[in-house]
DNA sequence: TACATGCTATTGTATATACAACATCAAGAC
DNA sequence: GTCTTGATGTTGTATATACAATAGCATGTA
């Protein structure tokens, strides 16, 4: 399988992040020289990167990386602030805490840190229009994410700043619904207890795990929306039954 | 676009329903033929139905049209009966109402019924290991499907029923968190109002909406989760954006 | 400067061919 | 009956080629 040799060289240039976002792939020709095989063969490994979407590829231009910043609309639940400025509504966000603190030990274990370790901890209101429709409460490994505690994250969402800072290879998602605890309730201003929808949400890096998100929001001020054809919902079954 | 003109053909084989499940898929060279292309061009349309899990393939013995039974684990939630199954642990179903009522105006527009036309509603109870964990509230357009009153939902789950009457072919899924009504706390054996975990649920066949489905969890026994690597978040991303 | 033109590189589509790997079935050997 | 063998059909991989469509750049022109 010499297709399969390219492509899984050219993925590791992008999973180790020596070809980052945007950055251009060898051409076709380039490849089938390189490799020693034809241009249809260099053609059908980019061809299948470019369908798993690890690479966009151009008529005329060429083919790159793929940007990995927008997400899943429906899983992985696109950043909030980028799904309230496409409904065109007014976003802004609130630091609530922004500290380090000790691990627990379930995070420590996850995190593969010693027990007792510091980690970095944030919590963050999202306002859509005025109204808090999410608060965010994240805690972060600091050996695999460099000046968490520094950044402004009224201007740029922790999870952009991930995004950003390290290449991000899984996530896993749990959706439940549950009774806001007091500290939330008041974070998100409401007056009284109502069921939120709440999501865990974790991130792996290569090297481990990178952060574990919380993301609790008003049942009343926000729903989980999507749809899927026929086709689409047999491709995503793919995806997943394929592991 | 050649190819796409056999992929399409393929297509509305499966869609229509003329080519039901596992039934054959006329091999490349058979496809070749027919529309007058080289093999490799009537292999890349096969080969991309397989791609959208369409098709299956196997070397040798030739392309099939995929089961569709399964379901994307994460968004369609796949039938709880099996969901239990799964777990190894016992299920068992309840059904609380099975009648015929008059369409919400709301509704009946949706199914492209007349006001006050008639449709099927049915209630279950779902229970897992004794507990109830779910509670399904679902509106039927009786156009669509027939003697739906007469089944017996204790053995086979409407949604099982249905995929078997009719070629599903889209569906759109909304979740929120609830209090649940007194009603559902009654047919949940809830002692008081916990947030539920509350899925609506709406399929299409190529004649129009087939079912309206309210699936209600209490939040304290169910929780949604799932896992993607990065591949397949970019693959689902692709699928999405691609509308 | 601003615009138009054309060249070149790149990806997209289509074809023809060759061989490999595997599944299925039928005929023959035991 | 049971097993082996072989023929045949199918999909998988790889190659070589041709032309189309587009993007980007450089060059020339007004």
């Amino acid at each position: 399988m010499k297709y399969d040799h390219i492509k899984q060289a050219v993925y590791r240039k992008i999973e180790s992040g020596e070809w980052p976002e945007h950055h251009p792939v060898s051409s076709e020709n380039q490849l089938a020289k390189e490799f020693q095989v034809s241009r249809m063969t260099a053609r059908r490994a980019l061809q299948e990167l470019s369908d798993e979407g690890l690479v966009v590829r151009t008529r005329g231009a060429g083919t790159f990386v793929a940007p990995l910043k927008s997400q899943s609309a429906l899983l992985t639940i696109r950043n909030i602030a980028d799904e309230i400025r496409l409904r065109k509504h007014r976003h802004h966000a609130v630091v609530r805490l922004l500290e380090e603190v000790d691990a627990e030990p379930g995070l420590a274990t996850l995190f593969g840190l010693q027990q007792g370790a510091k980690v970095w901890h944030s919590v963050i209101t999202h306002f859509e229009n005025g109204h808090a429709v999410q608060v965010e409460d994240r805690h972060i490994n600091p050996a695999l994410v460099p000046h968490y505690l520094e950044q402004d994250f009224t201007l740029r969402t922790p999870h952009e700043y991930l995004c950003e800072v390290t290449p991000l290879t899984e996530a896993s998602h749990q959706i439940e619904a549950v009774s806001p605890t007091s500290m939330q309730q008041q974070w998100l201003d409401l007056d009284q207890a109502e069921p939120c929808l709440q999501i865990q949400r974790r991130t792996w890096a290569r090297e481990g795990m990178v952060s574990q998100a919380v993301l609790t929001h008003p049942g009343s001020r926000f729903r989980l929306g999507g749809h899927m054809t026929f086709s689409q919902k047999a491709k995503v079954l793919k995806t997943q039954t394929k592991k």
